[in-house]
DNA sequence: AATGAATGAGCATTCATTCAT
DNA sequence: GATGAATGAATGCTCATTCAT
């Protein structure tokens, strides 16, 4: 496992109410919820139409507030951005985690295991990826590094599996890994920008289509049998 | 070639003086640079900072003119991003042309060839197929709709190589085009995002690595002798 | 003593709970603590920042409290400005009183001794003053009216001493009063905005050269060439 | 003289344009007339409501403009306090300038023809100086350290002439400068707060009451005759 | 062709105030 | 007494767009 507990972008609690412990019922929940409802609406008009152009006005009204009784939750309209894509990061990294036996698998069952948790997001979930790979440079300076970071984890695991693979002797001892690794991202990410669920694939085919895809791409099974050109 | 007629957008004719006849010559030749002049630089920052937070007053100084006077130019700010748009196209376009042995040789090598011309766009010319990536949802119903025919021919090119490749035996059947030809486009729209060119590959072996990847993924030239991971 | 029963500003009671009999003792004590500690946080803000600038929510961060919570002690932020204010004129005011010897003395000797009283209030307590001074035309028209009418009583003292300084042959009788208490007023008020203790003059060194400055300036002890007291 | 030419505040020139010399014939002057307008304007209303109290509503209105349209003549709100406080300072500076004679004087002759040049600035640029004097901590850091070197000029005038005083024995030699020079700017800066033309004394002569007032405070003509208490 | 000035709608953000608990 | 959440009006500021010159 990789990231066990940097849950959730540091949640600008409202400012500064010294809370006993024990003392978190039934508000403290409902503080919670109507945040989670403010950053998943937000992440559903950040979608459709970028950040740039969603006004916190869109916000509140899908909210169904006032648009400066948002501002009981956030500092800025960044801090909904950072939000969402610590979300979906948190949800990123929880694919990293595979069972014991994965773990001990050779590196094509591990890559395709991991695509098949990706693409098995919802694609609500794969919406926030999507934000979240497109405007996370409107970030602050200090957040971007943090985001960049964790990033690179992701990558970082994918990258593992090639060398895996490599050493195994199952992919092109030529691959660069970090190319490899983003092709790989690359191919996951924007899918349900184009996938119809009434199209000929589902989801689940998708990814393991992908996974193939890749597998062979990177030249396993057996890359070398013979030339590829 | 595959696309004459349709060439850069219909840009919209400077409005004020009523041009006189013979008036031509020098100054459509400045008029014309200017206006490119412009789109260039409005692709340039669009790449930066994104279409929406992108200024009218920071393309005007970027072009040394006043922001009012840009207006000259275009009737609306997404006349830039239409532009623009359609001059990454026209370019992309281009690289649809194969010369008359390409033409005749198996999937493979037309594909080979294919992501090698591609990939040897100028980073700029890269940069703007980035931005019309991103942003042409925030065009016009109608000139969205344009756009995306345009993109469908492009895919479609790649599509057709896909279905030769399965006709000649050298793809999997089992293959969907479409995922197939959206899979190769997404390898090359972001490499530019995280190549360095001080990096261990150049754009060109970049380039050759995504064709061998690709022919390899598509189960080319191989994909007979034996099961895929 | 000049001023008993306009004592601080009619505090606008806590709204709520109709305190039932017998209640008060200890909980009133702490109202009454609670609601001086927040005027007296306000005043130092309010100095610092200036009255429309500072915030209700700058006030509650000081004091320890929510926002909301200081509605508890007043109906509007102007209460907090009027309460200062008046708290600064009681202090003020305090410094009317002269002993019985003072009281039988000559001008000058009155005046040398005034100012010095004055002088002696505290560095908090001369910078509430400055905040009345500068931000009590903000009150309300009623309440401006009430403490206008408490600087007149001031200035009041000062000219009465002017005039028995004139009547004495102590000061030069074409002095205006007015214009003299006003001077007077005037030298005092600003002082500790560029005094600094670690400076070459303590506040009351600073005060003794102001009395003898006005003394003087009045044309006392010698402007007809006599010693002045 | 002491400053000749560092007039007003870098006026935020209309963004960019590159003005040819000579070119600035109507419009230019139509600009800086408007400009000037908006800042007196501006000036007013923070004399009447203070600096942070005035929205840019007001100013707008009072101007008959949009209030974004004052945003072609500015970059933020602070501008138009700068400037005015720019311009307040030019004026104040304009009274250290003395004719010849007036500058081989004697240092009472030269103080008291200074405080008569101070008052003799119009009521409204006296307002200004006001608004300068209470507001002007609102400025940037930047800002804030011009505008106190431009303090600290003026008050050296004015510190230079008490030490000449003493050096030619006309004051009282246990001055300290500083202290005398802040004790005249206090006397002369808040007058026509409460002076009403209607009043018994003209703002000519409460300045000449001001100039004996503290030339007599200083302890000249005569301090040496004997101790002053 | 370009400028300079203005417009007006919209935006993020702040803030005094309210009120049910 | 105090909290936590919300309100709604206002604020400073931005920006695409217009237009007379």
């Amino acid at each position: 496992m990789v990231n066990e507990a940097r849950t959730t972008a540091t949640r600008p609690a409202p400012r500064r109410p010294p809370r006993r412990a024990g003392e978190r019922g039934r508000s403290a929940r409902n503080h919670e919820d109507r945040w989670t409802d403010i950053v998943e609406r937000a992440g559903a008009i950040f979608y459709r139409k970028g950040y740039e152009a969603t006004s916190l006005q869109d916000i509140a009204d899908s909210v169904g507030m006032l648009k400066g009784s948002i501002y009981y939750y956030i500092k800025t309209k960044e801090d909904l951005l950072y939000e969402l894509v610590s979300r979906a990061q948190d949800m990123f990294e929880a694919t990293l985690e595979e069972d014991e036996e994965t773990a001990r698998s050779p590196a094509p069952v591990r890559l395709r295991a991991f695509i098949g948790r990706w693409m098995a997001l919802t694609s609500r979930e794969r919406e926030w990826g999507l934000v979240a790979e497109r405007e996370f440079m409107r970030l602050s300076r200090r957040r971007l590094r943090r985001v960049i970071e964790r990033r690179d984890e992701l990558s970082g695991y994918v990258k593992d599996i090639i060398r895996q693979g490599i050493d195994e002797g199952a992919f092109d001892p030529t691959t660069d890994e970090s190319v490899g690794a983003a092709a790989i991202f690359e191919l996951m990410k924007t899918s349900h920008l184009w996938h119809r669920p009434s199209g000929p694939l589902s989801m689940a085919e998708l990814g393991d289509w992908y996974a193939t895809f890749a597998i062979r791409g990177l030249g396993g099974p057996r890359w070398r049998d013979r030339d590829p050109g």
